[in-house]
DNA sequence: GTGAAAGCGCTAACAC
DNA sequence: GTGTTAGCGCTTTCAC
């Protein structure tokens, strides 16, 4: 039904061996012969079978993206730039979103097990670090944003410490003392590490923390609403909040809206990813800024080069974050 | 280096097609050898190759979304859709970002040409209908969200013109006469329905279009706010704006509030997709919702069903779209 | 410069 | 119930 290589072969007179030659540009092929060929194929309409050449050759050029979530902007961007690198090194990437879902997840790493891909990028994962170094072992895995502690697994993310350090930094510089957090509830080691910068922000600047302006949730729109609705109950309000993502924070001003509060005077909001909401959003949301462009490309690049050698890197790149102030914080 | 097949059989002491059979669950094998087999299997720690499974089956149950860009909350849905119902049937869905460039989505498409995927999705393609026409003649394609004229495709979206209508009669019944329109200058043909919806209900309703009434630019949030700017130099200035997409609704919302309006008072504004920033925007944004995971359901269940067949069914599905008020609108 | 042939890992017909 | 074997479509060695 579908033409194949000895189709081709057959109607242009050359042997099979002649036609892949011309398929994969190697040498040793009469101008004339090339010239049939690609006439033939042209005229039938063939296209190789790639699960024959990728049989053959063992490897597909192709790099499995594992989303946990569909609905941040961010990754887009970041598989945006994994796929133009990508491309020009001749691979391909594709992209299949997990839910955070063990299960999806482990249907997806498949992909890998089974030979249908080359390597895999996982943007945030369920798995533990043992069961990443397993399959480390034998495959070529890579984490993106969000690193796994105790795994042994080339990742490439932002210092998220050092980022919630400058989150609050940047609040404290602003004249705060009272800096409340709007953090998650989740063992996800990004959010960790940002609420441990800002802890570490505030005990430089002598600030001491308080407990009743730490809010632990789910990383849903509800919880930044309620985290600020908790804040603004309180006797001694905060006048800053920082929320690790940019979804809690335009949620907390939401709220803060619906309690007449003007943000960026009455209250700031501090978020993290630097969406494109961000800059639409009245008011418009300041936040630290991830390079995602560049955070694809890097970790395609460094996975790439793993896939030839048995001497795998899988060292922990660190990339530059970048605080952005926008309308929703201002000088107390 | 990675186990196949014959070594579990060798290891095992049985025929290679004894492991296949355990493998595909066929009937005819014995307890006993299932369980050696299977112990085999998990000591060796095999995974079959699907390339070479594939290859024989002449079918990789895995089916490709194309989508034409990544910031597009909407999409994510729809995939979402997609993997649940695809998942319960065997299938697995990866997707690809195109950014609405021919050479990638070319690129892209290849995977079904050269076999690697059973067949295509597109959200949106910059082909022409003779060139899907082509397409659909030796392979399995659809199209969802976004039809394209004189393609005998299967195609699964909301009605866009019923829709258009739809979302300008709820401002006329809110009260409005001078109801302005943002769209966009391409050939997008959903865009070009929504805009002709939006003629026809003012028709209906005995309002003359008014041409400084409508506004064309490009998809980009700048053109929302340059709309918005536009219709308030007007002597005459518009009540409503109905935008056929909510980025460009909610950029037009901001300028507004920029320029000291109140939305939702002074001047009302309708969206269309419902991403997830209309509810959280301030104020919250109306807009016409599709029913995303039921058409991602509804498109992949009808392109495995042309899997199997020489009988392709390449009808234009239509599903019920849905008007949502908000605080974006509101009665003159 | 070109062809014959082996073989990538798997499934499925066929034989027993 | 199990094994033997052909062959899916391709690349690549080897011989000429």
């Amino acid at each position: 039904m579908s033409v194949t290589i000895k189709d081709v072969a057959r109607e242009a007179g050359v042997s099979v061996a002649t036609v892949s030659r011309v398929l994969n540009g190697s040498a040793n092929v009469s101008e004339a012969s090339a010239k049939l060929v690609n006439e033939t194929i042209n005229r039938l309409g063939y296209s190789p079978n790639f699960l024959g050449r990728n049989l053959r050759k063992r490897e597909t050029n192709v790099i499995l993206v594992i989303m946990p979530s569909s609905e941040h902007s961010l990754y887009g961007t970041i598989i945006s730039g994994m796929q133009e690198y990508a491309n020009k090194l001749g691979y391909d990437i594709i992209s299949a979103v997990s839910n955070s879902t063990t299960y999806v997840e482990t249907r997806q790493m498949d992909m890998l097990f089974n030979r249908t891909v080359d390597g895999a990028v996982l943007l945030g994962t369920s798995f533990s670090a043992q069961e990443l170094n397993e399959m480390a072992r034998n495959y070529n895995i890579a984490l993106c944003c969000e690193g796994v502690e105790g795994a042994d697994v080339l990742t490439v993310a932002v210092n998220d410490e050092q980022a919630g350090y400058d989150a609050a930094k940047a609040l404290i510089d602003l004249g705060h003392r009272k800096i409340a957090l709007i953090s998650v509830d989740s063992s996800v080691v990004s959010s960790r590490k940002r609420e441990n910068g800002y802890l570490r922000a505030l005990a430089d600047a002598g600030i001491e923390v308080r407990e009743d302006y730490i809010w632990h949730g789910s990383y849903l729109a509800h919880n930044g609403a309620d985290a600020m609705e908790h804040f603004m109950s309180l006797d001694d309000k905060p006048t800053a909040v920082f929320a690790i993502s940019d979804l809690l924070a335009a949620a907390a001003i939401k709220k803060a809206h619906v309690m007449g509060l003007t943000v960026g005077k009455d209250i700031s909001v501090m978020g993290f990813d630097n969406i494109t909401m961000c800059e639409m959003f009245i008011p418009s949301i300041s936040t630290v800024s991830q390079p995602c462009r560049k955070m694809g490309e890097f970790v395609i690049k460094k996975l790439i080069d793993n896939l030839g050698t048995p001497h795998k890197d899988n060292r922990y790149y660190n990339l530059e974050h970048e605080v952005i102030l926008r309308e929703s914080t201002g000088r107390i």
